[in-house]
DNA sequence: TAGATTGTTAATCGATTAACAATC
DNA sequence: TAGATTGTTAATCGATTAACAATC
């Protein structure tokens, strides 16, 4: 089961289940049309995505939404809650901390961690400022298994050498630095200016 | 010059842009491996990519950095300010109305706006939360180029209509909503929550 | 049966990479 | 010359798509 579904499907997974999950509960069958018009792609590329779970739609009719949607919640590990820790409580760490997305995904935010002492104790929508010197117990303790850096860049590199060494394997980062990670560690970035310049290139481009 | 450089050279060169720039003053010189190295790919896909801008290096040498540097800048059209409005002021918003990023890399919050009436007139990082009935006033004004919407999902569409009929052709969209748009609008959409879903894949998938 | 939609194949497309001659 | 590194080709790889038989 290591590795069998593409990273291109992988990244698609997500939108299908989003769209199943906002589906009227009178709609009891999805067609690969439908999806396919929701996330932006054609329909023989649903299908193809699909077939990596274990092709169940019936021809002629479409996938039957409960059952389809419980098989790409399985696949992406949506089974229990998942605590997420977040490093850098910053503006962009504070937003996160509240942003409801997560919950509804079942991500929980199991800490707020800030090497600043003078934002350790603040609360941000229910949770509270610790310091990151407790980093590396609070991973433990709370079975954290997502790191989230919203540090400086200056900063990034030391919080994943620490999040990599307490054993966490996916970490999604917001600052904009390229982190060196151990070989088995899953890094996702996120980098907003990044994604204005390649906004910004196409602009120009069709001008 | 239309269309020339392949999207996935184009989603390269903010990060080659981020070495240079990072790049102590004393190396007046830098070679793919380098380049390679601090975006995560390999030192033919850069000589590949830098191809796509005209070759420049020097065989044995490298390339030269302020040169290049100016290059990349030049294609990703980074001449001068590029004003743009973010709509929503919640905690995304605010937070993205203060990121220092933006500035660092020539883009001007030239607006902030929300439906809320109850939050018109607030102060984030110097800027003033305005009415979303201003819009498309703003935009003409100020002449904003870039929309990004930070709003809840349900409010998402009716703002990309608005901001492309207002002219608007590119659109950072962090709502998680697929944005239906006219033809010549570019979308980049940021799904924090689709991204942790990735994560979420590959952490159950190496167990 | 007629209409709809899947599952899968084969063709195509685009991106990555190894390899190496060119050249500083 | 010896060492380094580019620019480019050709091979490979992975993802997308059109097309259509299968089947509800």
């Amino acid at each position: 089961m290591k590795g069998t579904i593409p990273r291109a499907t992988v990244k698609r997974l997500p939108l299908y289940l989003q769209v199943l999950e906002d589906l009227p509960p009178a709609e009891r069958t999805v067609s690969s049309g439908q999806l396919a018009r929701a996330a932006g792609v054609k329909a023989a590329n649903v299908r193809k995505d699909l077939s990596f779970l274990g092709s169940n739609g019936v021809r002629g009719v479409g996938y039957d939404a409960a059952q389809l949607r419980n098989q790409i919640a399985r696949k992406l590990g949506r089974m229990d809650a998942c605590p997420v820790a977040i490093i850098g409580a910053g503006n962009l760490g504070q937003a996160l901390s509240g942003y409801p997305g997560f919950i509804d995904r079942g991500f929980e935010v199991a800490g707020l961690f800030d090497v600043d002492a003078s934002k350790v104790g603040a609360t941000y929508y229910g949770i509270v400022v610790e310091s990151v010197d407790g980093l590396e117990k609070a991973i433990e303790q709370r079975g954290v298994s997502i790191g989230i850096i919203t540090t400086v860049p200056a900063a990034a590199q030391d919080i994943a050498d620490r999040l990599a060494a307490a054993g966490i394997r996916s970490i999604l980062n917001f600052a904009a630095v390229t982190l060196e990670v151990p070989e088995g560690v899953e890094v996702r970035r996120v980098d907003l200016s990044t994604e204005l310049q390649i906004l910004s290139y196409y602009l120009h481009e069709s001008a």
